[in-house]
DNA sequence: CGGTTTTTTGCGGGTTTCTGCAATATTAAT
DNA sequence: ATTAATATTGCAGAAACCCGCAAAAAACCG
């Protein structure tokens, strides 16, 4: 077997499966170690993969993870554009925290002129930029990990707000669980949020589609509009088909 | 499994949950506690994520503040390290905002077991790098100014609390007309937190000495601390000596 | 074609990396 | 203070790696 048709076979591998392992390689092409390890040092000196202990990676899949400070930062803005739609002057709206939800605060229109409660200092300091958005934050204890506020005192403080909209960042969602969350306390803070406010909107971007995790918020028929980045005819949303479930 | 793999895999589940526990990753990717701690000590090394007790945290969901800005920095961290030593384990503190109190906040020491009441949403954020330090924030109208909540909201939850320690950034202060302001809101504010607290200290760059504004907040016999950047003795301090209010 | 050069390949032996285990220390929570 | 969960450290076996060498294969050339 010539060295050309290795290396052919190893990128046919790769695209393939986007890895493949060294020790795979000397059985199916039944040469020594060396002889692959050679042959994979090589195609990376020419960038055509990603050599590891072990073996070798596809570029590309690679290439995705290089450096996102902010994660999946189009899919957000997406989103974000898609949601300021549903935000008309004069609302009142009532948003939790994420990354998603602040890259929305950041789409606004210029000259909003509403009301938003907020349980995310971060969320409210960038919706202070507003000139014409009046900001209520909602006090209580403090969250090191989720950097919102939580705790009784947040639950009777949102349980007394009447809102239109309630904006949620989402931790899993799933055709037939509807929307799940791993923490207690986000979880009765997102079914107060959801029982505060007219319509619910929940942001989600599509790697958060179909999971499920332990504890359930709400039901697929309790919310009104679900966003993701995706077109809204896309096959991966066809399971979230249901009347009263607006999808955009 | 290649170990790059399993670097992505948990990449993947921090951008999507903010958060992973090495407990979990055990499961999912079927290896020992002791890799998946080595893969994370080597993601934090490359400051890819935040490594805690259990588990690890996303890097960017903890973004600070940008103090790149913030005007007479040597001074402020001057003040900040000695009104550290006034804070001590098991103390109730309750703090208003602004840069002084952000970079006292970071001076602390790093196994500080104590309580913040704060106003201040960036303050409350930076608080919560400290684990040992429970954090409640008031929430109440958002300032777009000053970046603190206020409002008749925060004023009936502060007269409620019991501290032992306020913290006060300054507007100005005066040896005779005591410390005063020019926005209403916040010297309704100030008083407030001053009197919910058995003592209160006053952080105060140089500058802000002798000036008065016209609204009165306290007069100086009810500060118990001014602490500026100048050396006790300095000459500028020396018509705020009187007693009972200790100049650091 | 024979001889020379170049490339490729496999191998031995020493080095590094990876991973799980066990013993010990630290932390969180009560 | 006690307990259970989680971390750290050192170690050891296995796997993977690197390097130089030499045989084999291919390419080149007069």
């Amino acid at each position: 077997m010539l060295k050309k048709e290795r290396h052919d076979f190893v990128m046919k591998q790769i695209n393939l499966h986007n890895r493949v392992l060294t020790s795979d390689l000397v059985q199916l092409l039944n040469v020594s170690e060396d002889t692959i390890r050679r042959d994979l040092q090589e195609m990376a000196d020419d960038n055509l993969l990603y050599k590891v202990h072990g073996g070798a990676l596809s570029k590309s899949y690679h290439s995705t993870f290089d450096d996102s400070s902010v994660y999946a930062k189009e899919a957000k803005i997406n989103i974000a554009k898609k949601t300021t739609k549903l935000i008309k002057d004069g609302m009142v709206v009532l948003t939790g925290g994420g990354t998603t939800i602040i890259e929305l605060v950041k789409q606004l229109p210029e000259n909003l002129h509403a009301t938003f409660f907020t349980i995310s200092p971060l969320v409210a300091v960038e919706l202070a930029k507003y000139r014409k958005v009046e900001v209520i934050l909602i006090g209580g204890l403090f969250s090191k990990n989720s950097q919102i506020t939580y705790g009784g005192h947040v639950i009777s403080q949102l349980s007394e707000i009447n809102a239109d909209l309630c904006l949620l960042g989402t931790s899993a969602i799933h055709p037939t669980n509807g929307l799940t969350d791993t923490d207690w306390e986000i979880n009765q803070l997102k079914k107060t949020m959801m029982s505060s406010s007219r319509k619910s909107a929940v942001l989600c971007i599509s790697e958060k589609l179909n999971i499920s995790l332990r504890l359930k918020v709400a039901a697929l028929e309790n919310i009104t509009y679900l966003i993701t980045e995706l077109d809204s005819t896309d096959e991966k949303l066809v399971n979230y088909q249901i009347k009263n479930l607006k999808i955009l």
